[in-house]
DNA sequence: AATTTGGTGTTACGCTATAACATGCCACGT
DNA sequence: ACGTGGCATGTTATAGCGTAACACCAAATT
């Protein structure tokens, strides 16, 4: 993403928070323009590196709590199968999403199909489960690496 | 499950293996024990804690190939939520399958549902991705801890 | 017999995540 | 202004998950 973008992205977070009564603090906006800056999944302790080189050394804990609030919020996905993260395409409207990640190259793309999302409820339903969280990730090849195969 | 049920399900992953040609070795077939009579998912190191009490100090590599093994062959899941294994259901037909996890008490439930299946796979084949596997879990809480919620 | 192959043992290390406690900051009622 | 309670952050230590690299061995292949 470039930075107007960014900057845009970073105020509606901002706007978002504030109607919440959330405090989007420097250290989570930090996180969060980390997350929005690069266009794959980032590891959390990539992004702890990128924070230490504007604060100095910090630990682990500063970085994974920036990244829980971002998460409640729904600013941010934690991709499970590649233990990263990755900003909402569509912050306004908080959902389910699904993944695609390419095995080859990390790539990875948010999709929204509500179809999988009401069957996988569904199903919960059926079996009297109550479903809070969905994780929805198929690993695969992307089309650029796929042609790159043969 | 109890030991009449391992037994069985024990040999039938032998005579699978042997009909591929691979070699469900004493290691591995003891790994599959244990994930045969634990109903819930269990942690690698779980498991190797279990087999060290056989064959006293053992390193994770050791545990870790059996997984491999395990999953290559599709005798077991990895519940990817909850960093855990769990025997597959239904060996004879090698599947993608999904997963409702309980976040109260860990219960974990393997389902088929085609939908979903051919959903994700045609939602992925629709982007140019070619979808290898799929992960697929929903967490939340199991009937029993949802009525004990109240 | 020599070579190859596949499985296991061993050591060491890297990555991911959280517990527990200390410190600092700010809004609020007095 | 003062104290206080709540929340965010800093700090240290540790737990949990996973793999690289190399050594060894036994069975299959030549
Ligand atoms: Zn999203
Ligand atoms: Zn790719
Ligand atoms: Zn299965
Ligand atoms: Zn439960």
């Amino acid at each position: 993403m470039i930075a107007r973008q960014i900057e845009t992205a970073l105020s509606r977070a901002q706007v978002i928070c504030k109607r919440r009564g959330a405090r989007l603090t420097p250290v989570r906006r930090r996180v969060l323009e980390l997350i929005l800056s690069s266009d794959q999944p980032t590891g959390a302790y990539a992004l702890l590196g990128e924070l230490q080189r504007g604060r100095g050394k910090l630990g682990p804990p500063t970085v994974y709590r920036a990244l829980e609030f971002l998460l409640a919020h729904k600013l941010i996905h934690k991709v499970e199968t590649s233990s990263a993260f990755i900003a909402c395409a569509d912050i306004e409207h908080p959902h389910e999403s699904q993944f695609m990640i390419c095995d080859d190259c990390g790539a990875t793309e948010e999709l929204r199909d509500e179809e999988i999302v009401e069957s996988l409820r569904r199903l919960g339903e059926r079996r009297g489960f109550a479903v809070e969280r969905q994780v929805v990730e198929a690993r695969g090849l992307c089309p650029a690496c796929r042609s790159a195969q043969r």
